[in-house]
DNA sequence: ATTGATAATGATTTTTATTATCATTTAGTA
DNA sequence: TACTAAATGATAATAAAAATCATTATCAAT
């Protein structure tokens, strides 16, 4: 089950960079096999430090580079909390959610609740807004630091 | 009334400078004055521009320092959209709301729903999370936009 | 397989927002 | 008035992300 996705993952990935016209590099290989295998919410130096250990030749700026590729081919997602490093949230095959965000051990859990979704579109709606895109995040302690 | 806003909001600022032993300057004053008067979501370089007119002398450190303190003092807060810089909300007498930000104009609408709010406080419990605070920023065009 | 156009890479520099530093000035008070 | 510590303003430092650029690699056409 992996395995396919991760298939899928790279082939949409090809597919995207032949539809503009890229080059699929051994470089590009080895960040989005580390990317869809490395996790959630990852950032740009951590996945560097993954792939330097695949193809330790590889210069940062390439692997930032392919991440914003990846967002342009809407595989990858930025997250931007704070004042922290930008994080790349893991797009194919994922339904949208939103974050609650632990200012204690900077967690993020996912979650999705239809109700609020519907609601937004309605409070869009009612100030003659096309909403496209939103952002929900709850900051506060969760539950593995409250019972701590 | 404006006025006596105004007058409460440098009281408030004020009252929280001497209670954390620091001192009132002129430049503090001018600086609050500009921030009451500059309505919402303001830069530190827009109010630097604002506040340089009155007070040509002022350092750009100076603004960004007391923008940072008025925060403290829960009388203004950072908004952070995307990649731009930090805008300053006024907070003082404003109640909680959030934002559609349009990705045409950069207008920020403020919105408020209690719906949306008592469900963002039940979905935080139902994982064992205890909020703090929240953001919600539904991006799209607004009505403006559109109409042209 | 070779070539040639051009995209990609990797090292480096630049940019940009914010914070830190530090010599000097100033506020508050004793 | 004089003292002490905070505040200021000029400047430097920091840090994330993007831009630059010489070199290398891809891939379509031969
Ligand atoms: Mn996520
Ligand atoms: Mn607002
Ligand atoms: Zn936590
Ligand atoms: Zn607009």
């Amino acid at each position: 089950m992996d395995k396919i996705n991760k298939k899928e993952f790279k082939n949409t990935f090809i597919k995207c960079i032949e539809e503009k016209g890229l080059r699929y590099t051994k470089q590009r290989e080895v960040i989005v096999d580390a990317f869809f295998s490395a996790g959630r919410h990852i950032t740009s130096e951590e996945l560097f430090n993954i792939v330097k250990r695949i193809y330790p030749e590889i210069g940062y700026a390439t692997v930032q580079r392919n991440l914003n590729l990846l967002c342009k081919c809407s595989l990858a997602e930025e997250i931007k909390i704070g004042k922290q490093k930008t994080r790349y949230e893991q797009k194919y095959g994922n339904t949208h959610h939103d974050h609650l965000v632990c200012l204690q051990c900077g967690r993020l859990i996912e979650v999705n609740d239809d109700k609020i979704e519907k609601l937004q579109a309605k409070l869009a709606k009612k100030n003659n807004f096309t909403p496209i895109k939103h952002k929900l995040e709850i900051y506060g302690i969760c539950a593995d630091c409250k019972s701590k």
